[in-house]
DNA sequence: CAATAATTAATCGTGCACGATATAAAAAAG
DNA sequence: CTTTTTTATATCGTGCACGATTAATTATTG
């Protein structure tokens, strides 16, 4: 009987990063026609769940929430202030920070999604107990993940 | 005491979705410079994954595998040529399809790869049965988000 | 106060990822 | 044996996501 070697675990589906990287492909992919309806992208979605949480939001808050750079934000913002749903002003107090405001149609967008999480959940498959401990996992990993970068 | 209500649901913390969209992004991160020494990057790495448990694949098989679409891999496989590391060869026996195989350089590869699966393990900071639990769960999520997409 | 450093956002270039469409070959139907 | 349909890949346009760089503003230090 063979032992376990290391090219037993370069296999696609023993690869835990795979799961995940095919479940949030699968995540959008589910999201797709319901936020069509909202005429939002998912990550625009997420932009948006935030600024529901805490309006009038410098970018860097938002990034540090969403764990994405200036970069990806910045164009991602002028879309949703093209849609007229967010407002970028400079801060008075700090002219080097850009703040993210909801307008009344960005704000107002909040009751057509707030039907999406529970549409989601059943396409999971998933019973309450395995979702809650999934995201308890996932977000416990994604912070050792997170920890680990910080220190290379 | 209040009940809970929908909008309690959207927020980003509580979505299981951003759990899982923030832990791909932190795999990826994590991932970036172990790949950079091998010249890949994360989905070129996943393919060269499907074509070392299994060598001549026409693009369709890839696809079927990691869930992606000729529109994304036909791109992404010519980088891979134009590296050194594939073929990529019409079949003979049905011309519209194109196969896809490993180089010298391509199979050479894995040597260098078969230690990063550990690496990854270890910056996760879980533990082995976690990991299996975590890795299952997802994978059932997974095949359930995609059989509720295939029903539209 | 002037020079330097640190912070914040924007810009640029590369590489996914997808939907829609196109093209070509093989299979099925008449 | 043609016509039609299904299949496999490629092409095009849009939108993330990131690293590297730039520009502007604030904070710090000599």
């Amino acid at each position: 009987m063979p032992t376990a070697s290391n090219d037993d675990l370069l296999h696609l589906e023993k690869l835990l990063c795979f799961s995940v990287y095919s479940a949030s492909h699968a995540f959008n992919r589910i999201y797709k026609p319901l936020l069509d309806e909202l005429g939002l992208t998912y990550p625009q979605f997420l932009v948006m769940v935030t600024l529901w949480q805490e309006d009038n939001q410098p970018v860097r808050s938002i990034g540090e929430k969403m764990f994405l750079e200036s970069s990806t934000l910045t164009p991602l913002l002028k879309r949703l202030e093209a849609a007229g749903l967010v407002t970028r002003k400079r801060d008075p107090k700090d002219e080097r920070s850009v703040r993210i405001s909801l307008t009344d149609t960005g704000a107002a967008l909040r009751a057509k999604a707030e039907n999406i999480p529970t549409c989601i959940l059943e396409a999971t498959g998933l019973d309450v107990e395995t979702v809650k401990r999934l995201n308890h996992d996932l977000r416990v990993m994604r912070n050792h993940l997170e920890a680990s970068v910080a220190k290379l």
